[in-house]
DNA sequence: GACCAGATTGTCT
DNA sequence: GACAATCTGGTCA
């Protein structure tokens, strides 16, 4: 079953607990790439400055501030792409970003989209998943409830659905402004999720 | 394994 | 003109 749009509207850190072991799906011609959400970040819109939103209203973060349950991508670091889920209601602008897949589906597909055969390297990141699931630009903005793209429930594809005790918080990664957030969120142990933990650098 | 530099470009100040 | 919600490949241990 697909996500409904009600899973979107609820608060963000409870749908970016709540996407935790869901199966985020993208339908191309080449096939299907199917993976598991094991790692997610959230972007508040107040009091988070280290969220797109949080400065007002551009062409770039418009997207965030539309209606949940539809894709936001955006380009970062010159040659890579993020994906995010836009949750809250129109006008505000907050989101989740997806940062680790464990892959399920569609997998020969992923290894030749990135160029390894390497399970644990496939979707361990934010730009890596974006590159192994195929996603382009032209997808920002577009809804996660029909269509190529979309986020079902564990139970579709006989995932285990996380306990609320496998569910970790941390601080973002990769950020400077609101880095004291504890704002990511990880199912415990999970050999999948990204790397590049709580170093310090500069 | 840990740490560091480089790639590369859209966006906002 | 600086910087960014990153990744890869190098060096050193």
């Amino acid at each position: 079953m697909i996500l409904p749009l009600s899973f979107y509207t609820k608060k963000t850190v409870t749908v970016a607990q709540a996407l935790l072991g869901t199966v985020l799906v993208h339908d191309t011609a080449e096939g299907r790439a199917a993976g598991r959400i094991v790692e997610t970040e959230a972007y508040l819109f107040e009091n988070d400055p280290a969220c797109h939103a949080h400065r007002g209203k551009t062409p770039r973060n418009a997207v965030m501030f539309g209606p949940p349950g539809h894709a936001y991508i955006y380009f970062i670091y010159g040659m890579y792409y993020c994906f995010n889920v836009v949750t809250a209601p129109e006008g505000v602008g907050e989101a989740v970003l997806i940062r680790a897949l464990e892959p399920l589906d569609g997998i020969e597909l992923m290894k030749r989209r990135r160029g390894t055969s390497e399970l644990k390297n496939l979707c361990s990141g934010p730009g890596k998943l974006v590159l192994a699931l195929g996603l382009r630009p032209d997808q920002n903005g577009a809804s996660l409830l029909s269509g190529p793209l979309t986020i079902w429930t564990p139970e579709s594809f006989n995932a285990p659905r996380p306990k609320k005790s496998d569910i970790v918080s941390t601080p973002r990664i990769g950020i400077n402004r609101g880095a004291d957030l504890p704002l990511r969120f990880y199912l415990k142990g999970h050999p999948f999720a990204s790397r590049r933990c709580s170093v310090s650098k500069r």
